[in-house]
DNA sequence: ACCTGAACACCGTTCAAGT
DNA sequence: ACCTGAACACCGTTCAAGT
């Protein structure tokens, strides 16, 4: 599989494809270089390191989630959609919040993303700090669901259920732990997280759409920044 | 310095403090063995390996948060208590984000903490799956801020302000950003922070308050889960 | 029970040398 | 302008051998 010269793009799509199968752990130089069927070091010349490869890929990714018109759908259709589809992004490229914890990763894609969520709470009324603010207090609700799952899913990478179980039998020296790990016994691990997500979710968008009629504690916050 | 023999505690105290100067990637078990005098795979024997080690550290750090009884204060003060120390806690702990993102971290500290949390929900009046709810919606909050201000720390690593120069750069071609850049370009970047911080928070317990009196569309969730 | 030292199979990165 | 190969200074981990 011959090709001309290598270039960035070609470098950065292949770097994904080894994030998404082994993480940011498991991508290598050297195997990048054999993915490319070029020396390991040719990658530097396109890239310059490693850690700004895993910035490019960070920054790419951002790219694939759909932006919807609040215009059409009204903007907490809109602001739920996005968080939704953002969420589905990091469970596809579960590399990406170490990516984030260790890089600062703000190119074109994280642009175009976060343009974007400034239309939809926009589109909802807010101006000047609240607009930060409500934008900001979103994409804190995605990142935090994202750090969880991420730690969620390095559970189930862990080798065998041993980890869970020793987790368990700790948490149950705890009362309320161990009440709400027999409450909470039957149900689905994977449905759960999904129904805490749902909750979550709709629990910080009441508390902007309070904001935004003047309501709740955070209208004091305001104040301090008049 | 000489001591009898190398112990758990001893081990975790010492890749703390490792781990405080210089992230995860800096912890390496020969700079340890160096700082224990020690031979670097003397570790392995009370540990296991690498990644074990950062877990019992992670989990650790935990155990630094302040517990506040919310029968004294009144559970919204215990509740924003709790995540402004976590938070505090995250920012002298820089590496835990990452530490989380890539292992599962489920000891005594994590579950002290849990408990806690949960009896601050409690107090509030949350009860069954409402207070799975309300916990873990603050506990994403938290995690959320802890890993934007990872990345954040990861900007200010960076060589020079050349990435953050760029960063700008590529936001003032989209309309929004580069309004609201130059709205927020007096502002020392430190205080936005703090003051989104403060925002954020008084939101999502806006929310959750609105929950505890019934109102709120995060009600509809609930009826999912019966 | 606890520690050492050598050894193995990896890393990221630099750089002279090639085309 | 773009690529190669050797080389350097690191890694984590295993394991026989020691006390």
């Amino acid at each position: 599989m011959p090709r001309e010269t290598l270039n960035r793009d070609q470098i950065v799509e292949a770097a994904i494809e080894l994030l998404d199968e082994a993480g940011v752990e498991g991508l290598s130089m050297r195997r990048l270089g054999k993915r490319l069927n070029s020396a390991a070091t040719a990658v530097y010349w396109h890239v310059g390191d490693k850690g700004n490869l895993v910035v490019l890929a960070a920054d790419r990714v951002w790219g694939e989630i759909e932006l919807l018109d609040p215009a059409g759908t009204g903007w907490r259709t809109a602001a739920r959609a996005l968080v939704q589809d953002t969420y589905a992004m990091v469970e596809r490229h579960p590399w990406l919040v170490q990516a984030i914890s260790t890089h600062f990763v703000h190119g074109p894609g994280m642009a175009r993303f976060q343009n974007h969520s400034y239309a939809v709470y926009e589109a909802a009324g807010f101006t000047g700090r609240d607009l930060d603010g409500a934008v900001n207090t979103a994409f804190t609700f995605v990142a935090g669901t994202a750090l969880l799952d991420a730690t969620r899913a390095a559970a189930s990478r862990a080798k065998s259920t041993d980890v869970a179980a020793q987790a368990d039998e700790i948490a149950a020296t705890y009362p309320r732990l161990r009440e709400r790990m027999e409450a909470l016994g039957d149900v689905d691990p994977a449905e759960l997280f999904s129904q805490e997500f749902a909750f979550g979710l709709e629990t910080v968008l009441d508390g902007i759409e309070a904001r935004l009629r003047g309501e709740g504690a955070a209208h004091a916050v305001r104040e301090l920044s008049h």
